[in-house]
DNA sequence: GCGGAAGTTTGCGCTGGCGCAACCCATCCC
DNA sequence: GGGATGGGTTGCGCCAGCGCAAACTTCCGC
């Protein structure tokens, strides 16, 4: 079935230095799947029994604590390669993953993971890429946690959306997929009612423009002023 | 050089799957080194000229904000792999590397992993199970960091370093390097006075014992109790 | 078109823990 | 032994942002 436009997958960084004929071999294993908007793609807990490379749409990945609270891990976007624990030698993936749009991934069997590592070695190479680059930014979320105040890491997470997932209209940049405040306190460690204080600030601002689950960015150099050093620089 | 015990290397993680041979010869492209306690290692910014395995002592890593703050990623055991920069694609140290004790490690140039990697691709699926698990602690702490109240926090961190480096003492569980208050507090994302306080309220309460840069936890599981839920919890 | 559910806004009071400042104590070096 | 340096402790005032509560809006299913 997985009979996807190996031209498009061929461009991504995870398949860099493959020949057609090695990557065709690799996406022979996989097969592709649809997410309807707001399903699970696996749960937190859950066998790993699969690894994906999301091709259309948006998945969440975050994590709940024992006492229930849920923390937004991070979102990803077409092209990346998420559920990646049976890689990582994990046997339970650690966050539960959902889609947040109607997406479509191709699903790896965990079980081929390491038959494909053992005939091309530098899929682990490039998978080791991915998951240093994804390291890197955890720690810079935990940087940001330690030292900036709620402002300037919601202007943060929003100045990362838009790069990340940015899509260019009439009156700025639009984050392109369904985000409410609330999943957006998840990621700067605060509540609802705090994002939805500053947003308003920043609407009457004229920074943003935002309605349910929509956020344009107008401003993205003052959103990213914000974001760089809290006080002093406004005009 | 690295005439190293290899009969200890050999029982890494790391390491895992190498026959004796092919581990000498990954040793032999490496070099052991002394950090006098306080030494840097290697320098945020700095060109990412080798990679380490620390043999001996304890070595932090932190980053640096362009506000000059100071967050604490980790603090390195011996037997683990650290500065992977060259590993994971990256040109320079993304954190500053310090002995916080007298330290030995093995060095080897940047310019040995696509070598090494070459003849041994189960390397790069070992740093990549390794490079993982750093990513989950990450993740951890930056769930711990959004959900929990400071002492809550603390408590976790001493209990993770009691783990890591923790060593049998007449009164407890001491850990095992000079660490400060202001450390802690930079692993933790507070301030010095706060860790003081906190500190202090746990000393009178008989859970720890702590002295200059020295900390006995005497009360594991009390400890450990309050790292699980702030409040309700105590026999 | 009429509920109802889900997301958002806003007011208000309270508090965890930060910032500042002063002081104490141990270690080290001369 | 005396000064200096680098931790550590503690008191006090203040405020960012949380918790709670209530109202509003948008969307959706029936």
């Amino acid at each position: 079935m997985a009979t996807v436009d190996s031209s498009l997958v061929a461009e991504l960084p995870m398949f860099a230095g493959f020949s057609g004929e090695e990557l065709a071999e690799i996406l022979r294993e996989a097969r592709s799947s649809r997410y309807p908007r707001n399903s699970e793609v696996f749960s937190q807990g859950d066998d790993a029994h699969s690894f994906f490379l999301l091709l259309h749409g948006h998945v969440r990945a975050s994590k709940t604590t024992p006492t229930g609270e849920q923390v937004v891990m991070r979102y990803v976007s077409p092209g990346e390669i998420f559920g990646v624990a049976p890689a990582m030698g994990l046997k339970q993936y650690p966050a539960t993953a959902t889609a947040v749009d109607d997406s479509v991934a191709l699903v790896w069997p965990s079980a081929a993971w390491p038959r494909l590592v053992a005939k091309f070695p530098v899929l682990a190479t490039n998978t080791l890429q991915a998951v240093g680059s994804r390291l890197q930014e955890s720690f810079t979320r935990v940087v940001e946690m330690s030292t900036e105040q709620v402002e300037q890491r919601v202007a943060h997470a929003l100045v990362r959306l838009a790069r990340q997932s940015g899509r260019q209209v009439e009156r700025g940049t639009e984050i392109d997929f369904p985000i409410s405040r609330q999943d957006i306190a998840q990621m700067t460690g605060t509540t609802l009612h705090t994002v939805s204080r500053i947003l308003s600030g920043w609407e009457q601002a004229g920074l943003i423009e935002s309605s349910r689950q929509r956020i344009v960015l107008c401003e993205p150099e003052k959103i990213h002023a914000l974001a760089e050093q809290a006080s002093g620089d406004d005009d």
